[in-house]
DNA sequence: ACAACTGCATGAA
DNA sequence: TTCATGCAGTTGT
């Protein structure tokens, strides 16, 4: 039985769910207020909103621990950890990402992959970007990705 | 078949 | 020369 809470942040909610092994499923940034109900009040949920609200105040985020990523692909996982390498404030392109995974030519693959992240900053694929100084895409828009690297101090 | 990529070709300003 | 498109080549799902 899985369950879920929102927090509230500048931008609007973010919608943290999570399975019965305390394990996170999935973040999302939910601007759709139908969802906001049923808070939990464990642990690890409060300390994931204090770290959540620290990093949208400025500071790099610790969490990395409770993520379940069972559901993906060896080369999804892969990928993303080596996006969590990607230091606060810093970034990366999607070529440069799977030259290191040892897959050149593999740019669109990790696209892909960042694409179906469910955890975005924990797993911080705003940080990947595009070659030539574009933004890449990004699941909730790229009007926050670009705002996130804003906070990161971060300008293309 | 599709995708959150890239690199080269081509053409307009 | 510098930018904007276009298209093919590539990899993983």
């Amino acid at each position: 039985m899985s369950a879920y809470f929102t927090v509230r942040f500048p931008l609007g909610l973010v919608v943290v769910s999570y399975d019965e092994h305390g394990s996170l499923s999935r973040i999302s940034f939910d601007l759709d207020f139908r969802t906001s109900e049923a808070p939990s009040s464990s642990d690890f949920a409060r300390d994931l909103a204090r770290d959540l609200d620290s990093y949208l105040k400025g500071n790099p985020e610790p969490l990395d621990q409770y993520l379940d990523l069972s559901f993906a692909s060896p080369f999804s996982r892969s990928a993303w950890k080596a996006a969590r390498q990607i230091p606060f404030g810093s970034v990366t392109t999607y070529g440069a990402l799977a030259a290191k995974l040892d897959r050149p030519g593999g740019a669109r693959a990790v696209g892909q992959a960042m694409g179906s992240n469910r955890f975005p900053l924990l797993i911080p694929c705003h940080r990947v970007v595009a070659m030539g100084g574009a933004l890449g895409g990004f699941g909730s828009g790229l009007r926050l990705k670009r705002w996130l690297l804003n906070l990161e101090g971060v300008n293309l």
